[in-house]
DNA sequence: AATTTTTGAAACCGTTTGGTTGCACTTGCA
DNA sequence: TGCAAGTGCAACCAAACGGTTTCAAAAATT
């Protein structure tokens, strides 16, 4: 890689999602927070880790863009982007695409089985 | 933990599937053998690694059964189990279910908005 | 029977990961 | 103005990861 183009994708690099999710204390946090935008100190009070480790999951699934601050006074309330887990959903959708296709195949066999049988 | 579970947990142990799908390469063998099955060798030439590399990676897809093995004499046909793939479906299902009822929300705002100009 | 092909397993190595502890900064309140 | 609360960051550490090289085993070919 090219010295300058480097340092330009170290500044703008965004974190994988497939990444961010692999953890899966970070899956538990995107489901709690998916409820309601939590602070960091609420979330920690669910997990047997501290504060800090989960701040450090904070921060990923915020360099993919999973989450949202919004700061509240000294609170900082962190919410789900709910609309970046649609990129998961297209990368599983052309193997949705794969399976519907064999469930189709499986109904024909079923009809024509049927029609065997009349 | 206890030492008797502890044992029985690493016995029958699978791997993660999200930590399966966390790694680019991967997810490129998925896409490749989701066409056809394939032998390592054949998987190995897509990739700029070794195909001991493959292998491993291929160990990993196994172990959560992401992939089956088909022996044909002394070659391995590799194939995607995609029945599994729906364990990832069925995890964001929960998550496209708020921003469809978000969809559905920013909807009959547009509705009440519509009504409001008449 | 000897050799080639196809493959997995083991050992090793540098990097990344997830966790902890300690510290510094900002905000709200007495 | 002090002080407590809420937070992020740096340093450090053991474990896991992804890769390579080397070796062994089984099946096909000669």
């Amino acid at each position: 890689m090219q010295p300058f183009g480097c340092i330009l994708f170290i500044e703008t690099m965004k974190r994988d999602i497939f990444q961010a999710i692999a953890d899966p204390t970070r899956r538990a946090i995107i489901a709690l927070i998916a409820i309601q935008a939590m602070t960091p100190n609420a979330i920690a009070e669910n997990f047997h880790t501290t504060r800090q480790a989960v701040s450090k999951h904070l921060r990923i699934l915020t360099e993919c863009e999973l989450v949202q601050q919004e700061q509240k006074g000294r609170e900082i309330y962190y919410r789900l982007e709910i609309d970046k887990m649609k990129e998961i959903d297209e990368w599983i959708e052309q193997y949705r695409k794969i399976w519907e296709a064999r469930f189709d195949q499986l109904d024909q066999v079923l009809a024509a089985m049927k029609e065997e049988k009349l």
